[in-house]
RNA sequence: GGGCGGAUAGCUCAGUUGGGAGAGCACCGGCCUUACAAGCCGGGGGUCACAGGUUCAAGCCCUGUUCCGCCUACCA
């Protein structure tokens, strides 16, 4: 093949689609529903339909198909299950959006009118974040695509609704929850996110009701108060110990309201005397249940004040509070107002400040379900990466509360539940009942809330495989091989589906979960649109391809550290992209077809090593993948085809591929160079799957793609052991005088151009013959006209010297020896050499030491010490010579 | 309030049975050497946050301190 069908750089855009396509087209993606081979599977965290590939999505799914494209090579039938998520707030938020530009909105609409609706906006738009998946090369098996609304996983969740209703772990209830008044929608717990803001601490004056006097509460919401239904002190507070009064006149209500005792009450806090609202405060709501109080709700759903709030009726909450702040203040019964910093909730999706609100909704009971989940992780059915982790998923779940999956929007799964008009009976059942199960009556009506989107998530790894049917992919591939994610959704998504998992397929949902870290932008802020520091991993795509984008993602995810990314970072990939591109390049040049197995017995000294080198960055970056550690994977893969093939292969091989060194030398390079580039090609691609297929499929003797290569295994393919220390120390020499003699040359400042003459005298017999058997090679690599390797004798009298192991390399410098800086460049050497041998010493002078260390420890610094003890010997010598002659 | 993580070269970070302090980028010098200037060759640069302790030996283990970041929590 000849080198006119690469060109000179890399160019991805159209590779990158036509290999997409290849593989698409030959189903290279899709999992067998029963195979004889092992089987590994991992489901995708559903992005929402509405979303667009951001660079986390970029993360997460890099590294998903790293891992599946690794465990095809290795012969597993491999799922990847993909597919989206219907993101109820989220998506029921664009459409209405939408339809607000057309100047109508989803109550005009009607329930059912709207949701088609959305429908339709999910035929239009839902497929974006999915192409752009593609262009990311995930293979994923397109074919299973699921979508949370989809009627089979809508069926799962009706049966799982159904199903803990029937066991008592759902239920339905007056409680506080979080409301969002602009979502208009009840959210969990997890769904507030809290800020600590500047606000103030207002103490207002409650009159007694004999009207003799007032005691003082504190609050942060003074609106609230129009709801009060009691004022509680602790019963241990001295300060009250001797108080008698038994109610007070609520302020601005001229409600009288009881004082009541409660040990929830902080002595320490404020005045020590609580306002009790217990349709406002989930905590108040408690103190209200201990003590049979009212529950006033005097804010509304839509954030405005109720009925209930007398003359404040109809005001926004905030404004309520400056108006009855003013109020109070008119009537002095405003004793002060403090500042103070408190965190207050705000929804997460549209960050309005969340009102406690008394509220009818639905909830699951998780306790139970909590504690088999913990129990699996205990004891080590589901494994936690990073394992710093595992200790905070134990806390959550330890404290974990009962979750709240009703939401009062239309775009979701729909709330199974129906209610008899006649008789206030609940039926809950897969399908609309026909009557009511109490009365017969056949006048019922559906809940109209939705459930919690990630209640359908939580359904995930095996809904998407066809539960409640008992399926041969549930058997073949649940529970998953690994779950991959962000750790911010561990609670949200990953604890849930670990409960739902054990509770209905009676087993983990994933054995391990890899939770991979944030990504940030250069300056370590998160990443986001408001700030506009959000890097597009499309744009990065277009400017450097998705296989340097990819290799980025990978070199940069160390476990458990958050990710600073910049498109300077990737610049370097490409790079190395491209490296692997012109290595490949020159490499095609010499190689007219494919091989099936090498006799390695006899080969030269480059091939052995490159091959030695070859089998150990194998093994490496399979033990990283195994582990997670993708940084590790890619690094071992970039250090070695650079800095080993590249830098020194190549080169090495050059001798023998221009035929300098006979033909058997030629076609034996030949042979190692090619399974070197193959299985350099299988190694990398589950990182960069483009630039290796390309590369792969103009390789002669190459079969198919590559992502159905085998694994590389050198062994398998050699007829002797492959790996070879001794080639590898003896290269190791080799490289180091080449190195110095291409020191030498820069810091003597003699051009590269000049071809120098050098001599090598060692007293050690193998050395020798090692080097005289490379002499070409290092004639080459160092540029020079002759090299001669003798016994130690007369030194050349103008020339630059260093010395590696036990050779002392002298480069012939007649008529341009500068011996000034000859002598500087020694001692600087020299110097080197003595710090490294003051550390040694010290430890050989410590008596401890060679009693207390280790046999071979401390035979390793002795010998340490006696190289570098040499070496210092030489280069003195060579100094004080250099030194006479000046003189 | 509780918990977790971080502090290593100018920058971003690797560094798990404690025994050689490393990479990429940036920087300096020299090169268009027939795969690659998206490149090649050479070079400089670090009391591994601070203070103790364990050990023959500590970036790594223990204790404390300072500074950052994150998660979590019902102090109104």
């Amino acid at each position: 093949m000849s080198s006119d069908k690469l060109e000179k750089g890399y160019e991805p855009h159209a590779v990158e689609k036509r290999w997409y396509d290849y593989w698409q087209k030959e189903g290279l993606f899709k999992a067998e529903d029963k195979s004889s081979n092992p089987a590994y599977s991992i489901v995708i965290p559903p992005p929402n339909v509405t979303g667009v590939l951001h660079i986390g999505h970029a993360l997460v799914n890099t590294l998903q198909d790293i891992l599946c494209r690794y465990h095809r090579l290795k012969g597993e039938n491999v799922l990847w299950m993909p597919g989206t998520d219907h993101a109820g707030i989220a998506t029921q938020n664009v459409v209405e959006r939408k339809l607000a530009e057309e100047g109508t909105d989803r109550h005009q609409l009607g329930r059912e009118k709207f949701i088609e609706a959305v429908w339709e906006w999910r035929e239009k738009y839902g497929s974006a974040i999915i192409n752009q998946l593609k262009r990311l090369g995930a293979s994923c098996d397109w074919d299973r695509e699921r979508f949370t609304m989809d009627e089979g996983l809508s069926l799962a969740v009706r049966k799982v609704f159904v199903q803990l209703y029937e066991e008592g772990l759902i239920y339905k209830g007056d409680y506080i929850i979080n409301w969002c008044c602009r979502c208009h929608t009840a959210l969990s717990d997890l769904e507030v996110e809290h800020e600590d803001l500047d606000g103030h601490l207002y103490h207002i004056r409650y009159p007694f009701a004999d009207g003799d006097g007032h005691m003082v509460v504190a609050t942060t919401r003074p609106e609230t108060m129009l709801g009060d239904t009691a004022v509680a002190i602790n019963p241990e507070d001295e300060r009250y110990r001797d108080l008698t009064k038994a109610s007070v006149i609520l302020p601005l209500m001229d409600r009288e309201i009881p004082i009541i005792k409660d040990t929830y009450v902080d002595t320490e806090f404020g005045t020590g005397a609580l306002k009790v609202t217990p349709a406002h405060d989930p905590n108040d709501f408690d103190i209200g249940n201990r003590h049979n109080l009212d529950r006033v709700k005097v804010i509304g759903e839509d954030g405005r004040m109720t009925d209930e709030a007398g003359k404040f009726k109809d005001l926004e909450r905030f404004e309520c509070r400056k108006a009855l702040v003013k109020a109070l203040k008119s009537k002095g019964l405003l004793e002060k107002i403090e500042p103070l910093r408190h965190g207050v909730g705000h929804c997460y999706r549209c960050k309005t400040v969340v009102e406690p609100n008394l509220s009818k909704q639905w909830f699951v009971k998780v306790k139970p379900l909590a504690e088999k989940a913990i129990e699996s992780v205990k004891t080590g059915k589901i494994r936690i990466v990073p394992d710093m982790w595992t200790k905070t998923f134990y806390d959550w779940m330890y404290n974990i509360k009962d979750w709240c999956i009703s939401r009062q929007i239309w775009w979701g799964h729909q709330i199974p539940a129906w209610t008899c008009t006649a008789c206030n009976q609940v039926v809950v059942a897969m399908e609309t009942p026909a009557a009511c199960t109490a009365c017969q009556s056949t006048d019922l009506v559906q809940e109209t809330d939705v459930l919690d989107t990630w209640f359908s998530s939580a359904l995930w790894p095996f809904s998407t495989m066809g539960w409640p049917e008992k399926t041969p992919l549930l058997g073949t591939f649940y529970p998953t091989s690994v779950l991959v994610t962000g750790f911010d959704i561990l609670f949200f998504w990953v604890a849930r589906m670990m409960m739902m998992g054990l509770h209905f397929m009676k087993e983990v949902p994933f054995t391990d979960v890899f939770l991979h870290a944030l990504l940030r932008d250069e300056e370590g802020q998160k990443m986001s649109k408001s700030k506009g520091n959000v890097v597009d991993p499309l744009d990065i795509i277009e400017k450097y391809g998705t296989d340097a984008l990819r290799f980025t993602l990978a070199a940069f995810t160390a476990q458990g550290r958050d990710i600073k990314m910049s498109e300077k970072r990737v610049e370097g990939y490409r790079n190395f992209i491209n490296k692997l591109w012109n290595a490949a390049r020159f490499s095609l040049m010499h190689l007219d077809r494919g091989y099936d197995h090498l006799d390695n017995a006899t080969i030269s000294l480059p091939n052995k090593w490159i091959l030695s080198r070859l089998t150990q960055v194998c093994q490496k970056v399979a033990e990283a993948l195994d582990n997670y550690k993708f940084n590790d994977a890619a690094n071992a893969a970039y250090q070695f085809v650079w800095h080993e093939f590249c830098d020194w292969y190549v080169e090495a091989a050059k001798p023998a591929l221009y035929d300098k060194l006979g033909n058997d030398q030629k076609e034996e390079t030949k042979k190692v160079l090619w399974f070197v580039l193959r299985d350099i090609l299988v190694f990398l691609h589950p990182i960069a799957p483009f630039v290796t297929e390309e590369i792969w499929q103009k390789l002669p003797g190459s079969q198919g793609s590559v992502s159905k290569a085998i694994y590389p295994d050198p062994d398998s393919y050699c007829s002797s052991p492959v790996l070879d220390e001794v080639a590898e120390k003896r290269m190791s020499m080799i490289s180091q005088i080449i190195s110095s003699i291409r020191n030498i040359r820069g810091e003597m400042n003699i051009s590269p151009s000049i071809e120098l003459e050098v001599i090598i005298q060692s007293d050690n017999g193998e050395s020798k013959s090692v080097l005289r058997q490379q002499e070409k090679l290092i004639c080459t690599l160092a540029r020079l006209k002759t090299l001669r390797t003798e016994a130690p004798g007369k030194k050349p009298r103008t020339a630059a010297t260093a010395v590696v192991e036990d050779a002392t390399v002298f480069v012939s410098l007649e008529g341009i020896i500068d011996f000034a800086r000859e002598s500087e460049r020694l001692n600087k050497e020299i110097n080197k050499v003595g710090k490294e041998m003051a550390g040694l010493t010290r430890k050989l002078n410590n008596e401890d030491f060679l009693k207390k260390a280790p046999g071979d420890v401390v035979e390793k610094v002795k010998q340490k010490h006696e190289t570098m003890m040499e070496k210092e010997h030489k280069l003195q010598a060579t100094l004080d010579r250099i030194s006479r002659i000046q003189a």
